[in-house]
DNA sequence: CTATTATTTCGACAATTATGGAAATGACAC
DNA sequence: GTGTCATTTCCATAATTGTCGAAATAATAG
């Protein structure tokens, strides 16, 4: 949790998986996202590595490229630990329209 | 929202602000939550102020105990931004329970 | 095998963040 | 006023993170 939050927490980061959100399952590859970002290949791949490594995104080779790609799953468990840790489980802030979502109210861990 | 999150990106952080969203409104004196933290002084209060900076907390005296507070709509602004973020306006990972989320599609910025 | 393209790793350095003891501040009681 | 409690700020220091050029690796074409 504490992984994949810092990696978000960084503006080039955010801005990056951002844009893997935005292309989908086919994701793009490093160039690509370099040239979108404008950062130097090297600083792109420190990033690139750290949302790896915090499981947020992930790799696949297709020829010479690196595509990367969004890791929705692992998103989806970082925002619900948020919701399960904002709200304890009720909802929390009544004026927001951000949903019921109504969850099963399981799986209560600390995560 | 970089700031919020990297606020949230650390072991003692995230615990700090879980135990204050288990206060609720109340809060808790700064004292007692460095005793269940089991931090030193001036180590929680750095921690206090990097929270209080992200606008994640609030601050409120009472007597000599300063007492803090989770900032619940900060929190859900945070979550909905990412569930912006992860979704892209649609149902994002099909095989979470993370729920429909049918928000206003409105205010569709890049925050 | 050589050349070319795509990307990562290495290395050095700058900048930021984290830690905790000691001193300072603020609030209250006497 | 003095004393005490709660908490912060200051300070030095350690550790981590971010940056980017240059060299290394990987894949493919010829």
């Amino acid at each position: 949790m504490v992984a994949a939050l810092g990696a978000l927490a960084h503006e080039h980061r955010l801005a990056l998986f951002r844009l893997l959100v935005q292309a989908g399952e086919d994701g793009m590859p490093a160039g690509a996202i370099a040239q979108a970002l404008d950062l130097p290949n090297s600083s792109l791949s420190f990033h690139l590595a750290h949302l790896t490594r915090a499981g947020l995104i992930a790799q696949r080779r297709q020829g010479r490229s690196l595509i990367y790609s969004a890791d929705y799953p692992a998103m989806n468990a970082l925002v619900g630990y948020l919701l399960e840790n904002c709200c304890g489980g009720a909802g929390c802030a009544p004026d927001t329209d951000a949903a019921p979502v109504r969850r099963p109210l399981a799986e209560r861990k600390t995560a």
